[in-house]
DNA sequence: CAACAATCGAGACTCAGTCGCAATAAGCTC
DNA sequence: GAGCTTATTGCGACTGAGTCTCGATTGTTG
């Protein structure tokens, strides 16, 4: 994922392109792994990139609502973010680096027609992540 | 689920069985759907329970461990709780009334080994929750 | 019942995330 | 490119969940 990427997305929605936009968006296409709002917070301020910390959230808002940025619930119970195509997919999380990779729906969908008719609930959304070793990690020691 | 069931499972594995958490196990075995420890920690301030707020987290991490209950990451992005059976499964959340079902593993497990092929990373845990309207809920109007 | 260790409550504290507002600057129009 | 409108920003105060400390309490075991 590239900065333009994000910058385009905020445009065709109709978002003004300001400084501190094109700033995060340089810097979570830039990012490797996961990041929280507060990584962002400390790295713009940290290079003076005249972002503040309202913006920060704000902006996260913005971009997961567009589907260019995914929140994560690590099992910490933390909240981080990766940058991500906006498609209906799920993320593979590297618990040791943080680096993630899509999976696409996986047969959920059909799963969740089984689960309507055996609950009676009609489900709306679901959420999945995994957790797991990434093959960087697992070669680097992790493997055991 | 019952209190004996929380308490008991608190002496199995070694807790003390205090007031405070009796208490609580009460609470949370007649709580309907799913509450947040905010919940608790004013429930028995009203009903002067004698259980303070630090408490009231220091139980639910105890609990959570021992899979008596399980905390919900909502899509709103706050922290809820269930109680269940301390099994692998997966909750269905009523998004209207926050009350959930416990459903199996449905083929999750066979699932992580195609995706840990298919993208190289070992698979350590997995969280799935569905969200969407209970019957009665749908019934009651959001059946639109 | 005594003794020890686990647990508790109170309240200070931390820290992520929000809010209100005056200042700024994008983007549109001409 | 100047001017206008309004989205957006930064600041700093605020909120509220969750943690920590520590002296007091209370299960539990024998």
């Amino acid at each position: 994922m590239d900065a333009p990427t994000i910058t385009d997305a905020l445009g065709e929605a109709g978002y003004r392109l300001t400084a501190p936009r094109r700033a995060l968006a340089q810097l979570i296409a830039s990012w490797d792994g996961h990041f929280t709002a507060e990584d962002l917070v400390r790295t713009s301020r940290r290079r003076r990139l005249g972002v503040g910390r309202a913006t920060v959230f704000r902006s996260l808002d913005v971009l997961s609502e567009l589907g260019v940025v995914e929140r994560l619930d690590l099992p910490s119970g933390d909240h981080a973010y990766v940058a991500c195509e906006p498609a209906h997919h799920h993320h593979v999380v590297c618990s040791s680096c943080g680096r993630s990779k899509e999976v696409g729906d996986l047969g959920l969908g059909e799963m969740s027609g089984a689960i309507e008719r055996a609950t009676g609930y009609r489900i709306d959304t679901h959420r999945l992540e995994l957790f797991g070793l990434c093959p960087a990690c697992r070669r680097a020691g992790g493997g055991t």
